[in-house]
DNA sequence: TTATTTCATTGCAATATTACGATGAATCTA
DNA sequence: TAGATTCATCGTAATATTGCAATGAAATAA
């Protein structure tokens, strides 16, 4: 029906997806490793740097934001994004921890 | 318009987007940990691990499968899925590349 | 105050995703 | 052969996502 049915799986589950969803879109992955090139604040070129119109782009950062993985801050009439590196962290042990499970497995199967 | 508009992006780009996005569902999360967990062949009962009806399993497996994380040999009327551990290893590196981006920062910037 | 700039929000159209009942295909069993 | 079992596929309904034009809000500049 378009909706997951989030209430049958942990916790844990549904923390993975909700991350890993963030990452599903090329255009919020072009956004974290601009953010992550230059290194430093950014106000609004993302427009000019990524293809998409500003709705778009806006749309992206308020969801990578929601996540709490960028923060904007105000300067201006600008807004200043930059990568939330300690909530980066504290995603990354969550995906790394998933994508570790194959470190006990014995040998192939099929 | 619901379409993403991946021409614009990077090859890595899309590639790390489409694996994220197949992680972006709680019931793939769980697929794959259960397969992991139990070491070894698992044949359809995924069905009764998990609280979804065998179509939606099904369908679920299918996108798992089309991009390599798992593979599925028929065994009677019954087929044994498994991770397939090298694509998990090509995934781990194509995401792990992205997810430590951040060593490279020196400082917080805002 | 009146533009101008910058970004967020609203509203909408197009497409994608999720879920499942019904059905089909293949194999096994009696 | 005739049922039973297992899984894939089809069809469909409900919801989510993507993208952008239009508009709004807030600060700056003239």
């Amino acid at each position: 029906m378009g909706i997951s049915k989030t209430e049958i799986f942990t916790d844990q589950q549904n923390e993975i997806s909700l991350f890993a969803k963030v990452f599903g879109h090329p255009a919020r992955v072009a956004i974290l490793q601009h953010l992550f090139k230059i290194d430093a604040c950014i106000c609004g070129d993302l427009v000019a740097e990524i293809g998409l119109s500003q709705p778009t782009i806006s749309q992206h950062l308020k969801e990578l934001k929601h996540l709490g993985l960028i923060k904007g801050s105000v300067e201006g009439t600008r807004v200043c994004y930059c990568i939330d590196a300690k909530n980066w962290s504290k995603m990354k042990l969550i995906i790394l921890e998933f994508l570790n499970q194959d470190i006990s497995i014995k040998e192939e199967c099929c």
